[in-house]
DNA sequence: TTCGCTACCTATCATTGATAGGTTGACACG
DNA sequence: CGTGTCAACCTATCAATGATAGGTAGCGAA
């Protein structure tokens, strides 16, 4: 067989989390081998092992990368121009679209059920989810101006009924849903109250 | 090595399913094996596949069982004596209680990835889980006085919500939740508001 | 030139879900 | 009683998968 051309390794690493996550994107996380991702790479599968030290990191790796994205499009809506209420609805608005963007970032993150392999790449996810959580935890303080134990109890009850539509939508397409971006609208409405109870 | 005395299918296929059931409540769904299942049950891993033609199998046919028992409780909750904001409240409990409960089962129908296998075992959770949604339809209806767009839309957002809450709490345990009753009851009271709206 | 390092390879593993094909014992029927 | 049938089990084995072991080509520095 062919030799690959030899690359930096931090480039060659690169190339393998952009091929991983185009296929996770296509066929779903749990139905790409590490095979089909080193073929799509252009190198042997053991080779994949020479940049991450197993399949799951490589996954973590890629939800990892996209939550930061996830923290900075809630940041930026935390501090937009506009009411709190504005900037609360502007908040879920990025949650839910990236949520469906990035699905495969998403599942990897909050969908799948944990192994009980290496306690340090769940870490590594808890806190990712963890900073977009303080996001919208401190937006519902300021909108609320304090910070107790109902307004921590709001910000996890409105955490929890954003997720719940995005891993609906995700998980069953073929529910007879009403239009998307109605049903969007609506759920975040109701969410958004929530602050001001 | 020994023959497992043999027994009738139907009690095999129970029995079967009880220890899968158990395995996967301690273990998680996707961290059990057949082996394992085959060997809690005292028979080879093979003979496992004269009562289930896969392994999913199992797992779907454990998350419909466990279904009618929700869609069982929904049901009796939405005529329970009681207003319809009471009724709508105690359904909710019962959803909640379910997925934190059934969390084996909650997880096959709602957390996992599509298989690109067996379609025919995908409708019969996708119709258990449109019954449930059924239940709670009607009662939005019922308390509505009327079966617009609009019900539908408020019906699908309260179900995204209390979906989200059973997902959160069971994927991540270790987040710093407050104390779960307490996030259930004011997640719930904001959830039931929905049909007044 | 030669050392050593980096990025790759082939060969191979153990584990897994699934299949093929044989064995055993109960029970009906002549 | 002998014998056929059938259900319920078994052992042996498969292909696919994630992961490891150990070797090789090329390149830059001593």
């Amino acid at each position: 067989m062919s030799v690959a051309p030899p690359q930096k390794a931090e480039d060659r690493r690169e190339q393998i989390l952009n091929e991983a996550m185009r296929l996770f994107l296509n066929h779903g996380v749990q139905n790409v081998t590490t095979r089909e991702i080193a073929a799509a790479v252009g190198i042997s599968q053991p080779s994949l092992y020479a940049h991450f030290k197993s399949r799951e990191e490589i996954a973590v790796k890629l939800s990892e990368r996209a939550f930061e994205q996830l923290s900075a499009r809630m940041a930026a809506a935390a501090h937009a121009t506009g009411t709190p209420h504005q900037r609360l609805h502007a908040m879920g608005q990025e949650y839910v679209a990236f949520g469906l963007e990035q699905s495969a970032a998403y599942r990897i993150a909050f969908m799948l059920e944990k192994t009980t392999a290496h306690p340090t790449d769940q870490q590594a996810i808890h806190e990712s989810g963890m900073r977009c959580f303080a996001i919208l935890h401190d937006l519902f303080k300021t909108v609320r101006e304090s910070d107790d134990l109902k307004t921590a109890a709001l910000a996890q009850s409105a955490w929890a009924s954003m997720h719940g539509l995005v891993a609906l939508l995700l998980s069953r397409p073929e529910f007879p849903w009403i239009d998307q971006n109605a049903l969007i609208a609506c759920h975040l409405d109701h969410v958004c109250r929530r602050a001001f109870d």
